[in-house]
DNA sequence: TAGTTTGACTAAACCGGTTCAGTTGGAAAA
DNA sequence: TTTTCCAACTGAACCGGTTTAGTCAAACTA
């Protein structure tokens, strides 16, 4: 004698009223007595009585949850602080409203593709958080096309007909550069992300507009994939050149504590020979000698803002696209003057 | 005019047949002429028809989804390159049988249960992975009663009625002091992972039992909750004490990174006054200086098989314990022999 | 007072599958 | 030839909700 879970027609039952009368009350809908209705709350509650998922999904034609499609290597993911933080922060404003997160975490363009269609297909999912965003986005179209409701975080950089939540990285980038500058840098280097992923864009552009409202060179730019060894060998490129660079701004935190892996091993002192800032604010960062600065954003709030904002469009209500605050410099160890007469030296 | 999906019932009427007679024909089921069988799936296909997952899940009363609760400050997830590995591999079991992984991080221990309640009520998925054992950990006596499926990351320390999926961490922290021994350490510390995680008391124990058969000190270990900061915190104290050790085995890279900056920031020089092993293979451990010598274990592999393993117990079928290939230790730069004479030294 | 409106409620269809109890027709057994 | 049996197939119930059309009595209008 197994003690089944209620359904919708026992209450009913038990109340004394049809199954439907029983879904209006439950939905506080129009057309149910005062005392009727309160009568079916009760029985429903002394009954333990919780609606099917599934039977709800079925006839209402909704998941009732959200889905987040990760396009990285594993080796990138590892060690960057974003996802975590940012899944963490959807969890909060899902939890609440009881529903949940579909990841998928996939290593190739088709297979991103096909995760896409297959979550639409099956109605896994009521929308989508479009994140690393690229230059002519095609997941756009495609999730537009299947149906799926989204939120993109950052603006896509072409017409979108979801609303985009975004962290502004140019004062944070900005902020990085200037600092340098301030405390004397001329030859500051830029190891950049990919130039096909929107951010990675846009910070490399605040990065060489700062460079020229002040006047210094804005040619020491490599650009990586994001993984450590990609910001190991960018590392190596700049301080090989002759009129090496005296700082270096990373695209994220991982490369930076690559880099600086590679500057010691050629024998340079960090900061005393060479500057580095990085992107992220992570946890290691803070602990690494020299502790880093960097850039840092509120990658959690940024979750649950974004999966609110995608709850909202899903259930029809505004929309507006919403812009968080902005990146922040965090000045830490790995940041300081250069030596006036090392500006031309190169390893020692 | 919006072109719906076809339904089976629309399959059924365009094949001439019954609603029954199709979903026997797509289910494999006898009972159903072969003729008939391949008419009604030519039918099915050209119309483009896919089963719903919504219907079929009320009707069937499963979800063909996998959960996975995290519950990890994202502190501690960010930069610990275990997750994002062990999901991609996930990922790479469950997309091709069309099943998904519900995730969810929480960061309390109340918020982890109320989880797997949520997920078992809503009869969001058909089975959970158990990450993290703990001592008498609860979740497993809680899922059971949930009458949710599911496997466990390692051997719980008590009767479990769940098939187990292990990686024995033992021949990898084994090899780790081992090696240091075989350098000539005496003075071997240990920065451990909480005590409350099997896998972190595992690996002390591993720890020890090596020390104590080659008749050294084994009194040098330090209880951390895996963050970076707390492996600094336990690293300063390692490094005041009168008698410091030359070597220290962490249990985790991030905290083995972070007790190299505390280590560089004191002075020391590693690997020559101090060696660090790590634990994880992070990516990162790699490219910092010296690189950091680790134990690997074959994480994204582990998601897969574990994946699999969980999909066959919902099935029904088989469920042995696995035992995967064991950890494995990566010599690389920051392990060397002691300076001689530095066995007492304290900071230069 | 008769006709109309309205609010409260019921019955049944519906979402799209699965499953089970019957029905049918043809081949094998008697 | 008649009976029996079985494979092939149908129709309907079912999963547990939502939604729509329709019933009914009381309240309101004329």
């Amino acid at each position: 004698m197994v003690k089944q879970r209620p359904t919708i027609s026992d209450v009913a039952r038990e109340a004394g009223v049809s199954k439907g009368l029983v879904s209006f009350a439950l939905n506080d809908r129009p057309g149910v007595a005062a005392g009727t209705r309160l009568r079916i709350l009760e029985v429903a509650n002394e009954m333990g009585w919780r609606p099917s998922l599934r039977a709800r999904s079925l006839s209402t034609d909704r998941a009732f949850a959200l889905g987040l499609v990760i396009a990285r290597d594993p080796d990138i993911m590892s060690g960057d602080p974003f996802f975590p933080a940012f899944i963490a922060g959807v969890e909060t404003a899902l939890a609440p409203v009881g529903q949940s997160l579909v990841l998928s975490m996939v290593q190739s363009e088709e297979a991103e593709i096909s995760s896409y269609r297959q979550l639409a297909a099956h109605g896994r999912v009521d929308g989508v958080i479009l994140s690393d965003l690229r230059r002519d986005d095609p997941r756009i179209a495609l999730v537009n096309e299947l149906g799926l409701r989204a939120v993109t975080l950052g603006h896509p950089d072409a017409a979108s007909p979801f609303p985009a939540i975004s962290v502004d990285d140019s004062p944070g980038i900005r902020a990085a550069v200037a600092h340098l500058a301030d405390l004397g840098h001329q030859r500051i280097a830029h190891v950049a992300g990919p130039s096909r992923m929107l951010h990675g864009v846009r910070r490399s552009n605040s990065f060489a507009s700062v460079l020229r409202e002040r006047g210094l060179v804005d040619t020491l730019v490599v650009e990586t994939d994001f993984t450590a060894a990609d910001g190991a060998r960018a590392t190596r490129e700049l301080l090989a050149l002759a009129d090496r660079p005296t700082a270096i701004v990373y695209s994220n935190d991982v490369m930076a504590i690559a880099g600086l892996g590679v500057a010691q091993r050629s024998g340079f002192e960090v900061p005393r020979d060479l500057s580095i800032t990085g992107f992220d604010g992570s946890d290691v960062g803070a602990h690494i000698y020299p502790s880093l600065t960097t850039v840092t954003t509120a990658v959690q709030d940024w979750g649950r803002q974004a999966a609110e904002l995608l709850l909202r469009v899903i259930a029809g209500e505004d929309s507006d696209d919403i812009e968080l605050a902005p990146a922040q410099l965090l000045v830490r160890e790995s940041s300081a003057p250069p030596e006036t007469n090392t500006t031309t030296t190169t390893a020692p």
